[in-house]
DNA sequence: AGGAAGATCTACT
DNA sequence: GTAGATCTTCCTA
């Protein structure tokens, strides 16, 4: 997907994104999945936002260029974000994947005994794919990034409801799920 | 230098 | 279904 996908209001990107195919490329092996659960984020009027108290420097990539990944750390994890607003400030938290590419690569990174739990939820998704804050920056839309995003056909009914395990929500709901996938979490 | 928060997960019961 | 672990970052002193 192009600049101009990223570059419209957050939370039809992140709608948009459900079913499309994110790749991590790693040591010569292309890992990843279909994309089935997204949460929507803003800038200042959202207090459930990274963005929310101004710019800082863990920050700064949620401020710049859509398209580009902002990485950020909770409790143990790393959540992998893709930035993307028209106009303010937003990007989209990835929450779950439906593995389809180097599962056993992925398996190596977090060994689990379900293929459900492989991807279900953002740090499991990024202990799986290997990812961290290293990747903070990354233009998502360049061929050659260590991690690209690949249109994909529909996957199935949308349904939303309020973000998971934020503190102070807004009223309005801004999760995104593919309805009965069993990669959703929750 | 130390404390607190946080968009989580695991391992219990 | 709930308690506790764990780590990066920020804030205050």
């Amino acid at each position: 997907m192009g600049r101009a996908f990223y570059s419209r209001r957050t939370e039809v990107v992140a709608r948009e994104l459900l079913g499309k195919t994110l790749v991590r490329r790693l040591g010569g092996e292309a890992l990843g999945g279909r994309i089935v659960e997204t949460e929507a984020y803003f800038g200042s009027g959202d207090p459930a936002s990274r963005a929310h108290r101004g710019l800082k420097r863990y920050n700064r990539a949620m401020f710049g260029e859509p398209g580009r990944l902002f990485i950020y750390n909770v409790h143990r994890y790393w959540m992998l974000n893709i930035v993307a607003h028209r106009d303010g400030v937003g990007a989209v938290l990835v929450r779950a994947l439906e593995p389809t590419l180097g599962v056993e690569a992925m398996r190596r990174n977090r060994p689990t005994g379900r293929l459900r739990d492989l991807t279900r939820g953002p740090g499991r998704l990024s202990q799986a794919l290997a990812v961290d804050k290293s990747l903070d920056g990354v233009d998502v839309t360049r061929g050659e990034s260590p991690v690209v995003v690949l249109d994909s056909p529909p996957m199935g009914p949308v349904a939303r409801s309020p973000r998971v395990g934020v503190t102070r929500d807004l009223p309005e709901p801004y999760r995104f799920y593919v309805e009965g996938n069993p990669w959703v979490s929750g």
